[in-house]
DNA sequence: CTGTTAGCGCCTTCAA
DNA sequence: TTGAAGGCGCTAACAG
């Protein structure tokens, strides 16, 4: 059928051992022995069978990265900074549209027609889509841990679920063992105790199944696995937004949360209350409304606020997207921002300084992070000591906050 | 060292081909029988070794989904709608943040812990970003047919360059001579023709070698491969949103470009020159300003465009980002829209109906793009007669445009 | 319905 | 520096 390294070697009057060592560039092969060997792959047009090769080494160059949904910037601003980190070629974003570049670079370009030249050691970093589907999460897992994928970068926060976070940790635990690599980018470190706290607190609501599976998933992970994390600080963000709006003369904020039972909805959450207990305001609970973190949910949520409350001199939302909602709504409305309420986001997405007024947000180095992760994945930057990394969340104040009293 | 179907098939006292169908289900098995196997497979965590199997099969589960911007929604949207139309389970996004369900569905769940039972035939649908880079195309295009890629999706505008065509062209076919399902979705059809006006086109500039190339190419493909295409109406939608300008009275309007040497930059051009053509309007050359596809080139180009022409009533721009960018520009200048200037964007992403003012744009179906894509793509739905289908891009008329004479 | 027998294409010792 | 040979783990005919 197609062409194999046999029909290479053959045209090269050589034996497969060699075209396999020019191939992989891991041999010292004779210099005009390599050229003919080259000239045959070219001719034969011979594309590396990708299966056979993971199989006899029994490692592949596929690297995984999932994200909670490939349609949010967020997610794709770090895996494009994931991606780009991982190739080797220094491959860079073409903005500008011009005609690619000719240029011979180092690297010895593709001689002729066929295949492009792959460098050898290039990976194949793909982005999973998981949805926010905890079975579509352990399914692509599972398919990475079946393609034995060198590495695997789990991105954005995680379902607060034991028997899920159980679940993952065992998977991570089979991944890490059969050699692959794993980063926590963006995503609470994992370990038994943070499956335990869960399990502490919906232990009311799960059933003795689930108890059971994560004892034993918890049990087999034990501290074996602790794989390198990367975290956002956002309750550290989160807090200092509200404190941004306290300090402003604010005392009735609304709150948009993401969505119930993930751990960056918790997170921030947890940092916006802690700025309103630091300052004796009370928080009644009509003040907080759960949401999806995109634009419909926080319009949706903003008029569900301002319903319960029409005091509101501030709405805070989980992150930017719903956001850029809430400000829709409050227009509509007939409010103007910041006059009547003031609104703030989160994450700091491109389109957040270019709204009307610029948001208010909070900045995470999402490039950054992307960045790191793949240099990790790639096994080129050595894990920090205690191979967790807290990373800065900074304030971002623009146009949509102002004083109440204005 | 890992567990493999021999130890499987061991425990479960049948032979490893046995294993095998049950896990395939592309096989009777006795009942009692399969659940032995299913048993075994749980107690030994086992999980399928990829590379083996497509080895043997050859054939794999990777389907590849090539998108230029990773990071910028109007891929995201289509590679979303691509993956989950491929996922068997139908895995709905979890927007609500609601608990992950865990009522058992007609597919049989996982059984206790252990690796996620993945489905029979479900594949691993990947994004790779190439960031617009030829270079980085060809080398994911390589890559795929390494891994013997069950389909793989192109998406968005193509670069223009001959050279670049032709390898394309060629890796395209030699995907489909191996077996892998080539589909084109919101990109430009492929083909001999189009590679040859643009070798006309650019004939000046290219050299005997690159000619050369594209010859073979363009020959070996022949007629050959023709791809299913899912083609935008670019430049329809084009003309009709430069239509809408002039039936408000613009008589001078300015265009952002996008990057030069892309498909989609030249055929939205194209449909607004016929549009201004069609009316008689001249289009002296100043009045287009070319950049990259986001909120900084917009902004960059709005601010050049009124330097050269301050009369401007209107601005269209190639796309949404850009849009908003624009947007921003213009009200730093302290142009009000649409008062003083009118703006258009072009795909009618999530947020543009949510600036201020509310955009007006170009619909692109790229939801339902890519779910065509992605049927297209696993084999479930014929390609239409022809091959070749066009997608409806709709105006969408909102707050940003209005006559010049308000 | 289930077991047996060959490979699938490549990498990797081990010799030469 | 190069060749020869064995096996990686699984699937797909064939038998039975």
């Amino acid at each position: 059928m197609a062409v194999t390294l046999a029909d290479v070697a053959a045209r090269a009057r050589v034996s497969a051992a060699t075209v396999s060592r020019v191939l992989n560039g891991n041999y010292p092969v004779a210099e005009n022995t390599r050229a003919r060997v080259l000239r045959a792959v070219a001719d034969l047009e011979y594309v590396v069978n990708g299966p056979a090769s993971a199989l006899a080494a029994a490692t592949s160059d596929l690297v995984g990265i999932l994200v909670n949904d490939i349609a949010d910037p967020f997610f794709g601003i770090i895996a494009s900074a994931v991606q780009s980190e991982m190739s080797t070629a220094t491959g860079q974003h073409i903005g500008n549209g011009a005609h690619p570049r000719t240029g011979d670079s180092d690297t010895r370009r593709n001689p002729g027609s066929g295949p492009a030249l792959v460098p050898a050691g290039e990976k194949l970093a793909v982005v999973c889509n998981t949805g926010g589907s905890p079975e579509r999460e352990l399914m692509y897992l599972t398919l990475l841990q079946r393609q034995r994928a060198a590495a695997v970068v789990l991105t954005g926060g995680a379902v607060e679920d034991a028997g899920h976070a159980a679940a993952v940790t065992a998977a991570l635990t089979r991944l890490a063992a059969a050699g692959t690599r794993v980063v926590l980018c963006g995503r609470p470190p994992l370990g038994p105790e943070a499956g335990a706290r869960e399990a502490r607190a919906t232990a009311g609501t799960r059933t003795d199944l689930e108890a059971r599976i994560f004892q034993r998933a918890a049990h087999k992970a034990g501290a074996a696995l602790s794989p390198v994390t990367l975290a956002f600080d956002n309750r550290g963000g989160a807090r200092r937004l509200t404190e941004h709006l306290i300090s402003l003369g604010h005392q009735c904020i609304g709150y948009i949360a993401g969505p119930v039972g993930r751990t960056t909805t918790r997170h921030r959450l947890e940092g916006h209350r802690a700025a309103l207990a630091a300052h004796d305001i009370p928080d009644p609970a009509h003040r907080t409304v759960h949401g999806a973190y995109d634009r419909a949910a926080g319009y949706d949520a903003a008029l569900e606020l301002l319903r319960r409350d029409p005091t509101l001199t501030a709405v805070i939302a989980a992150n930017d997207t719903a956001a850029l909602g809430a400000c829709a709504a409050l227009r509509e409305r007939g409010l103007r921002i910041p006059g009547d309420v003031s609104v703030a986001g989160f994450d700091d997405l491109p389109f957040s300084a270019d709204a009307a007024p610029a948001l208010t947000t909070v900045r995470l180095p999402l490039q950054e992070a992307g960045a790191r992760a793949g240099r990790l994945a790639m096994g080129r930057e050595t894990p920090p000591p205690g191979e967790i990394t807290t990373l800065r969340a900074d304030l971002m104040v623009r146009e949509s906050t102002s004083s109440p009293y204005s």
